[in-house]
DNA sequence: GTAATTCGTTGACCTTGATCAATAAAGACG
DNA sequence: CGTCTTTATTGATCAAGGTCAACGAATTAC
């Protein structure tokens, strides 16, 4: 997926780790991360039609199955369930989303970075502490630095 | 709607303006405005049936039509158009909150109040400035400084 | 093995926006 | 009308986090 197109499109990852990244000036601002099992996509041009603000590249070597939008609403005519797991699907999204806005309005970055660690340790231990410190709009000195406080 | 309880009721705003808020310390962060012919309800803890972190309020004198969700449930039975028009919501606050988040992935302090000045000109008219700089996770101070820069 | 990247840590300094306090404006109400 | 209250502006100072640069540690390349 790449800026500026219109995304049309919604993988599965079967294996591996996905980010789905904004840019500002040069530098790559995390959007979401996503693995195993998690769909993947840039959900909001997908809804808009709307050109995509966003880039979806690979952090590991991944495996993804994609499904057009098209191809998506045949087989949910057909299957009806499809329409149900798509409910699902944006409904996690929401939460996820809302718990992030929620953090940024609420918390400090060494708050997020906490509450990060403890909700979801899976992505910390996985994920290079650079992309960590975007994912949390911060930068990877700011982590450090939270990280030395917290263990002394 | 009070904090802590579980919402299970979903506003329609007929008339007048209504504020939704969490507390930080003492203090009320606005999570979002709503005012005449838009939905208001803690979605989140509506979706999730956990107790809500919100609190809402009116900011204007105001009515509201309510309903719960098991009426809503049963109306959606009978009339299915209902789904579509609660999928529809959904959908809208989904955009919403994703630009929102954007914004504040993105932009500084008065790139966000630029963009909510020339997108959401309605709200910046009628609701007082403290509470906008609330819902720009600012203090009010900062939008004075902001709005004299920006007109010298 | 050593060189070359890449990622993380540390320090010195800077910028944005917060805090606190004092006015000034604008509404509300007798 | 003047008083009381709420909101907005301004200035002085402070703190959180950013920036820049140096240095280490770990990984990969040769």
């Amino acid at each position: 997926m790449e800026e500026g197109k219109i995304c049309n499109k919604v993988g599965l990852i079967e294996s591996g780790l996905m980010k789905c990244v904004f840019h500002k000036h040069g530098d790559e601002i995390i959007f979401e991360f996503a693995f195993e099992n998690n769909f993947i996509s840039d959900y909001y041009s997908f809804v808009t039609d709307t050109p995509s603000a966003k880039e979806i590249k690979c952090i590991e070597d991944t495996t993804v199955y994609v499904i057009t939008k098209e191809k998506l609403k045949k087989l949910g005519r057909s299957h009806p369930f499809i329409e149900g797991i798509s409910r699902q699907m944006n409904e996690k999204l929401f939460l996820r989303m809302h718990d992030r806005l929620k953090s940024f309005l609420l918390d400090s970055a060494s708050e997020r970075y906490m509450k990060l660690m403890s909700e979801r340790s899976d992505l910390v231990q996985r994920i290079p502490q650079y992309l960590i410190a975007s994912y949390l709009n911060v930068k990877p000195e700011t982590i450090s630095r939270i990280r030395k406080k917290n263990t002394l």
